[in-house]
DNA sequence: TCTAGATCACATCATATCTGTGACATAGCT
DNA sequence: AGCTATGTCACAGATATGATGTGATCTAGA
C-alpha cells in the first residue's frame, strides 16, 4: 500500500477508488541536500508531505541567529501554512537535509479536492486541529519548562532526530546554544 | 569605481549619470553555495552578473551525467539566454558553486533600458558578438581537438578555474571522464 | 592492432562541519 | 552577595564527505 494512503487511512479509511483520485492530485519531486522548497518572500503555493528524506523550516533572527520551527521527516507534511494559506509572500526558508523524495499539492489542487471529496475536507481538518495542539504544546514548554526539560521531552518523542540531524539544529529548534545543549545531555 | 562600471566601460565610455542611470536597472542578490540561481522548467526572466563567486551553468544527459556549458566566475555574464531571450522554459540549471554576490537585471528593464539608451545596446550587441564566437570555438575545439588539447587551450585561457573548481567539473566541461583528465595533466 | 578514452574499483587526501569542553560573562532568584 | 541557568568565545579532536590519483580492464575507430 502507498505510504499516503497509510497514512490518510489512519485516520479516515478509503476505498481504492478514493486513493486513486486523491493521488491523482499530488505530483512527486526529488530534491536534493542543500535545496530549498520554500523561500522567504515567495508565496508559497504547495504543501509537501515526506516521503523519504529529512527538511527543516527556519527563519533568521534580527541578530542573523537561525531558529527552527519545524523538522520534516518521513510521513510528515511541511510548508509555511501562514503563506500557504493567506497566499502571503513566506517570512521562512524549507530546506533539505538529507537528499528528499517528496509529494506536493498545490493550492488550487487542494481546494478542489476537499469540495469533491468530503472525506478530505475531514482529513484536513483533524491534521489541523493535532497541528494546533503541537504548537500549543511547544509554546507552553517554552514558557515553563528549563532547557533540560525541553531536551528530555524531545528526546522522549522523536529519539530519531537526534541520530539523524546535526545538535546544532536541534539547538535552534529547542532554543538553547549548541554548546548549552552539548551540556544538557551529560 | 563600480566594478559593473569598469566593466562597461570597456567597451563604451559613460558619463556618471549613465552609470547612475544603467545601475538603476540593476539589483543584487546574495546566494550561497549550492542554490540555484536557474532551474530547468522556469522561464528565465533575468541576467546575472558575477560581483564575486563561481557558478557553473549545466545540465544532465539522458544517461544522467552532467555536462558543463558554462563557468560563471567575476565580471562574468551568465544566464540561460534560451530561455530569457525566447521566453521559453529553460533546460538546464545554474548554481553556485561558492557564495556569491550577483547582480541582476529583469529582462523587462533590460528591454526598456536599451531602448532608452542606445549606448547599452551598442555595449550588448558587442558582448553578444564575442559571446557567439566564443560559442563557436568550443564547438570547433570540441570537433578538432583531442581531450589533452582541449585540456591545455582551457589551461591556458583561464588557469585560475583550475584552481577553484573540482576537477570533475572541468572533466565535464571539456567531456571527457574525471580520470582521463587526472592523467591529462600528467 | 594500436590508441584515445571510457568505466570500475579502490586508496589516499583534503576540507568542512560537527561536537565537546574549558573559561568566562551575565541576568535573575533567594 | 552568591547561586544557578544559560549564553558567548575559543579551540581541539572526531567524523563525514567529497576530491583526487591510479591500476585494471574494456571498446570503438583509424
Amino acid at each position: 500500500m502507498h505510504p499516503l494512503r497509510k497514512h490518510i487511512e489512519e485516520i479516515i479509511p478509503l476505498t481504492d477508488e478514493e486513493f486513486a483520485y486523491i493521488f491523482g492530485h499530488f505530483q512527486s519531486i526529488k530534491k536534493r541536500k542543500h535545496q530549498y522548497i520554500v523561500q522567504e518572500g515567495e508565496v508559497v503555493s504547495k504543501e509537501f508531505w515526506v516521503i523519504t528524506g529529512c527538511l527543516k523550516s527556519y527563519f533568521f533572527d534580527h541578530n542573523g541567529k537561525e531558529h527552527i520551527l519545524q523538522f520534516g521527516l518521513e510521513n510528515w507534511w511541511i510548508t509555511d501554512y501562514e503563506s500557504f494559506v493567506k497566499r502571503t509572500p513566506s517570512k521562512i526558508f524549507i530546506d533539505c537535509l538529507e537528499d528528499c523524495e517528496l509529494l506536493y499539492i498545490t493550492y488550487d489542487d487542494r481546494e478542489k479536492l476537499t469540495t469533491q471529496l468530503h472525506k478530505m475536507e475531514r482529513f484536513w481538518a483533524k491534521k489541523s486541529k493535532y497541528g494546533r495542539i503541537a504548537l500549543q504544546n511547544r509554546i507552553l514548554s517554552l514558557l515553563k519548562n528549563s532547557a533540560k526539560e525541553r531536551y528530555d521531552l524531545l528526546l522522549e518523542q522523536y529519539p530519531q532526530l537526534f541520530q539523524r540531524v546535526p545538535k546544532k539544529l536541534i539547538a535552534a529548534y529547542l532554543g538553547v546554544s549548541r554548546e548549552t545543549l552539548s551540556r544538557l545531555g551529560e
